[in-house]
DNA sequence: TCAAAAGTGTTAAGTTTACACCCATGA
DNA sequence: TCATGGGTGTAAACTTAACACTTTTGA
């Protein structure tokens, strides 16, 4: 089988996921309260390991798939974490990717087997290993996509309003926006298009539903939020 | 040894580096025309093997050095490239580092031995595997990067132009920019010191040489160009 | 009827861009 | 003396930020 690399070293290689979740006009991560060793009962993020017959990319999806059932979920390599003494047990890779889900969509059943909970993004605890590093990275490298690619609109409902998208944003970037400005920014984007269908939960007098329309955005492909 | 994970796949993995230089108003990589299998004859970016005692910056590190003899060189992690065919003779990740180096450092002696030349970013040769993918990759981060930090200088001598600096960022972007306008914003960033140094080998007037100070720039770390 | 969220334009401030000439020197 | 690169300021265009009131409706 090895033809050239015979005499090298073969190393693990996890996977590891940090899965963004939007709620209550609040980013949440999906955490994992340890069940086995190592770390047994210490939080961390969802990981697994490469298999031979799989890419990185295909790896993460398995993995994040196996936590929530989701398929087609956005997800974006962060970097790989490669300290020998990362994981104290054994020397292993691990290959962060982040991905934004929504929230409702994933499968109860499987959390609760996995022990997993959503665990709003200010009130983190302390993760294992490099984990927290890994998220604060994450972090960084999704608010920056997210402020020139329109990938926010993973986190929403397919219809949503433009109070649910400012306060989406406002979430990602930790500031406060101007409403009259953001909806003139959004108003240019022609991609975002109003529904007739109205939004009676938020408010008394309903607000106007929109939806992400990527056929057009494809066309103009520029974002700016 | 192993405790817990014993029965996972283990992979062979590399770094590749993407080594950037600067001269004559260019930028170029520094590639390697390959000497042994696989894909002898062709051209490669620099290479190798992780070891089991250093970490994937360290592993990074040791492979830049192992081709020019430079240590300390500014380097960056870009992402991992881990499709399962990405190299024909064997399944290996790759994970791609880009580094700034000044092409007059490198150890000529080395670079004959490794049989790699200063090839012009706009005059690449196709590459094996998906090195290509990763140089692409490599100058979208460097480019994002050097906007806004100051990580250019790692291109540039100790003591440079402005017209130089100039020439630098215009090779990064692909762009033009203004003399008058550049040298504004340069003047603006009080890390970027004039010496009273002038070069003369650009011009008869000469031209006053800079230098950046990074422990100014540690205190207001602010830099945009 | 009133509380609560939806919706809507204008102006000032700040930033970015465009642009042209004189200077110093060595050949 | 002249060709070459070095060095300098201002005004217009554009972008961003600040700001407050009216509408609708269910409770």
């Amino acid at each position: 089988m090895s033809k050239y690399y015979d005499d090298k070293d073969r190393f693990l290689v996890a996977m590891d996921c940090i899965i963004f979740g939007f709620s209550e006009g609040e980013l949440s991560l999906l955490l994992i309260k340890r069940k086995i060793e190592p770390a047994k009962g210490q939080w961390s993020l969802m990981g697994g390991f490469l298999r031979e017959n799989e890419s990185i990319d295909e790896g993460a999806k398995r993995v994040l798939n196996e936590l929530t059932g989701l398929e087609n979920v956005y997800m974006e390599q962060v970097r790989t974490f490669g300290e020998v003494e990362r994981d104290p047990g054994e020397r292993v890779l691990s290959v962060a990717y982040y991905s934004l889900v929504k929230i409702e969509e994933s499968d109860q059943e499987r959390l609760v087997d996995h022990n997993a909970y959503w665990i709003k993004i200010n009130e983190l605890p302390e993760l294992i290993f490099d984990h927290g590093q890994m998220v604060e990275l994450a972090k960084d490298v999704m608010r920056q996509k997210a402020s020139t690619e329109p990938i926010g609109f993973n986190l929403l409902p397919d219809l949503f309003t433009l109070t649910q998208l400012q306060s989406l944003y406002e979430a990602i970037y930790g500031t406060v926006l101007d409403k009259r400005n953001f909806r003139k920014r959004v108003a240019e984007m022609d991609y975002i298009v109003k529904t007739d269908k109205i939004d009676k939960t938020g408010s008394k007098r309903g607000a106007s539903l929109y939806k992400f329309n990527d056929r057009i955005y494809q066309k103009h492909p520029i974002f700016k939020l």
